[in-house]
DNA sequence: CGGCCAATACTG
DNA sequence: CAGTAT
DNA sequence: GCCG
């Protein structure tokens, strides 16, 4: 699934990138434990007095903010208070995007939604899905797991809230009397007078922050917001001249919508975590915090715009499991669950009922300076893990310690902030005129903007090589090197210059200042000279081959693949790919992906209509085009995969007998065998153009039966990304658990059922499946 | 120097 | 067990 | 390859 997802040689350059800034995800994985630590802490404190109970295991703690940050009892209301909402924010998807990605499809299967399964949160087919996803996952899930958590949580929440709306009315009401929106500061007994920073340095000048809570009660927060009136910013109190609303650590979207409703802010205002501000004075610069690939690192926790859908359906985790699941609607229609509201196609309400704010395209990036005035709905795109990652250091000096020691530490540690290329999945494109880079529409696009980006192209050609010669650590080291060229504001000249940055050494600075002196980079071009190479790359494409096995072939003499078919020995798989190397190698279109995934489950639901069948990779994260197919298979009541093996047998056999499977390339489920792994093709009678232009593409499609107290895991597995996947399982190693596709274990821990309560227990926001692309 | 990009399952 | 794949 |  994951790694087949680029066959293709750019493809994978491309996705390694990705695993580089992942990678970051996972080193600030481990340092997520204090983070989330530390949040907790002072959410707890904040939250004090609301805390009936003081006594709450580790794991209460987490759940409980876990919850606040989706309290499903307020899913409703909060829609509307969202939709309501003055703030805009970026991201938030147009629901046009639903209509053309599937008036534009090519392979679009006529046949009514019937069978619709897909749980995925692909906005194109967002209304049909939140419709079918009270089934969700699993089980009963929404039904009965969910309400429990949430039961609780939300009576604290309640009462939180109430604390929260209090103390920000009061400083609203404090605003009142001193008009003076700027300078004048809250009756505050200041230890200190402001130390202006130097005029070079008043990088916020011109900007109003707002924050959530408005005062200066907390140490920390006093501290943050005379750092940033230190740089020029001005606290005001009046949210209608707001630029920025800096929301507290702790508090999530939800607690603060009813207050952001309450109070008008400019459509232009950016809503950010006190983070953003640090961020801004250690970069010197003021980006766009919806551009950073820090994925959510400057976003408020539960905060709409977060996640691709419409503002409208985000709120409930109802929805979020809707999104996950996948049902087999023609039961699941009468399904349930309520808040059929939500579930109505969000896609088509959004759109006419509350186009302004979902319009605003972009505020993120303030008027002034903001050199990465890149449009806001951006964010989407960048989104990623971030789960792990946040800078324990910079946390730690914010909230705790001295707030000029975060100054200092400009360069140093500092290794995290990533920029993500803008990913683009042309949805994001589609949905807004105003798009921009993002054409492509089949994987991740190369940016090849920047002051670097000659250097960063020349580099990632030799990561390309380096992948080819199975130099893993040096890709490894290479790919980091990139990453933090890529988010220099300024190009990078000199070795001198170079090496002074993180993750660049001296070897690589050398190259650096080659290749910018020079304009070539010689290993690379030596490299690229050797006539085996091609050969290599190509037949490191085929399936079932690796770089070990390709290099021996070339080291045999072959150098094509017909070399291959007449001289070389190949498995059964081999074969396979080799014959099928072009199929195997092209993209699958979303739009394929369904239709294949439709006539499974056509074939299955007759065999069993209780069979629940999800396509899971890349599709469910929302993917224009997909590698591969992954199609979880689970059933209600099951708690073992033996339990499905007789169905997952007859549905091969049936599948195979039509012709829809084409061949097999791993099938042996003697034991613990759960999945199988072959080809397909979509059926001629699902081909929309003439019949004669048909041209039978074979697909690797993988099946994957799993119990139902399994699915939260295998879903998390089989979603992706790799990257993703590997942050969480680091994650839950370095808190002495176990997170593989069959669940979560530990001390006390034994979780797979529920994707969500997977989340919580390893204190990861929870993060829609196309958010996870890292 | 050793770690860094995991955890497992199937093929041959 | 090495290699490949997920 | 970089980092500790």
């Amino acid at each position: 699934m994951l790694p087949r997802m680029d066959p293709s040689l750019e493809n994978k350059v491309a996705f390694f990138q990705q695993i580089d800034a992942c990678r970051n995800c996972d080193d600030e994985s481990d340092t997520l434990g204090i983070e989330e630590q530390i949040l907790r802490r002072e959410c707890k404190a904040f939250y004090a007095a609301a805390s009936a109970t003081s006594a709450f295991s580790a794991a209460s703690v987490r759940s409980v903010a876990s919850s606040v940050a989706t309290p499903a009892a307020t899913s409703i209301s909060a829609s509307v208070a969202t939709s309501a909402l003055p703030l805009p924010f970026s991201g938030t998807k147009l629901p046009a995007s639903r209509t053309q990605r599937t008036a534009s499809d090519p392979i679009f299967k006529p046949q009514n939604d019937e069978l619709e399964i897909i749980a995925v949160t692909p906005r194109d087919d967002r209304s049909k899905e939140a419709t079918t996803s009270s089934l969700v996952h699993g089980v009963p899930v929404d039904g009965s797991i969910i309400p429990e958590t949430e039961q609780q949580p939300n009576k604290k929440i309640a009462r939180q809230r109430t604390d929260l709306t209090t103390r920000m009315l009061r400083s609203q009401s404090d605003l009142v009397q001193s008009s003076l929106p700027s300078i004048s500061m809250p009756k505050r007994k200041r230890t200190k007078p402001l130390e202006m920073a130097p005029e070079s340095e008043q990088i916020f000048k011109q900007f109003h922050f707002f924050y959530i809570p408005n005062d200066d009660l907390n140490p920390a927060r006093r501290m943050r917001i005379t750092k940033a009136q230190e740089h020029g910013a001005t606290w005001t109190r009046n949210s209608a001249e707001a630029t920025h609303v800096i929301v507290d650590k702790g508090l999530s979207y939800d607690d603060i919508k009813s207050f952001l409703s309450k109070n008008i802010f400019p459509p232009s205002s950016v809503l950010v975590n006190d983070q953003y501000p640090i961020e801004c004075l250690r970069r010197r610069d003021i980006f766009d915090p919806n551009n950073t690939v820090e994925k959510y690192q400057y976003k408020v926790p539960g905060d709409p715009t977060l996640t691709g859908e419409p503002v409208l359906s985000r709120p409930s985790t109802q929805d979020s499991d809707a999104s996950q699941k996948v049902k087999s609607r023609r039961d699941a229609q009468p399904s349930t669950h309520a808040t059929p509201d939500c579930t109505q196609e969000s896609s088509g309400l959004v759109p006419s009922s509350h186009p302004e704010e979902v319009q605003p395209p972009k505020l993120a990036t303030k008027p002034p300076k903001g050199r990465a005035q890149t449009p806001v709905f951006l964010d989407e795109l960048t989104t990623c893990i971030n789960a792990v990652l946040d800078d324990p250091e910079k946390h730690e000096y914010l909230d705790e310690s001295d707030p000029d020691t975060r100054d200092s530490e400009k360069e140093g540690p500092s290794v995290k902030k990533r920029s993500l290329r803008p990913r683009g999945n042309d949805w994001n494109a589609n949905f807004r005129q105003d798009n921009f880079m993002c054409m492509r529409g089949g994987t991740r696009d190369r940016k090849p903007s920047g002051p670097n980006a000659g250097t960063i192209k020349l580099l990632e050609e030799m990561v390309d090589e380096h992948i080819l010669s199975d130099e893993t650590w040096r890709v490894h080291s290479y790919r980091k090197a990139v990453a933090t060229l890529r988010r220099q504001p300024k190009e990078i000249k000199t070795a001198k210059e170079a090496a002074a940055l993180p993750n660049i050494g001296k070897s690589l600075a050398g190259h650096i200042e080659e290749i910018v002196s020079t304009g070539h980079f010689r290993k690379l071009d030596e490299i690229r000279r050797e006539p085996s190479r091609e050969a290599l790359k190509i037949f490191s494409n085929i399936y079932g081959v690796g770089t070990p096995t390709a290099r021996r072939w070339v080291e045999l003499g072959y150098r094509t693949l017909d070399d291959l078919r007449t001289k070389a020995k190949l498995s059964v798989n081999q074969q396979v790919g080799v014959d099928r190397y072009d199929d195997l190698l092209t993209r699958i279109p979303r739009a394929e992906v369904k239709a294949l995934g439709d006539h499974v489950k056509d074939v299955a639901a007759a065999i069993d209509s209780s069979v629940e069948l999800i396509i899971g990779g890349s599709y469910r994260r929302g993917a224009d085009t997909s590698g591969d197919i992954d199609l979880l298979i689970t059933k209600d009541g099951t708690s073992e995969t033996q339990e499905l093996v007789p169905f997952l047998d007859k549905l091969v056999e049936i599948l195979t007998k039509e012709e829809f499977l084409t061949t097999a390339l791993a099938s042996h489920r003697s034991d613990g065998g759960n999945k199988w792994h072959g080809c397909c093709v979509l059926p001629k009678a699902a081909f929309p153009g003439p019949k004669k232009d048909y041209r039978p593409i074979w697909r690797r499609i993988d099946f994957l039966i799993v119990p139902q107290t399994q699915i939260g895991a295998a879903l998390i597995y089989f979603t992706g990304n790799d990257l993703f996947n590997r942050s969480m399982r680091l994650l839950a190693r370095k808190k002495k658990m176990k997170l593989s596709h069959r669940g979560l274990y530990g001390p006390g821990v034994d979780e797979g059922k529920d994707e969500r309560k997977i989340f919580e227990i390893l204190g990861v926001q929870w993060r829609e499946p196309h958010e996870r692309w890292c």
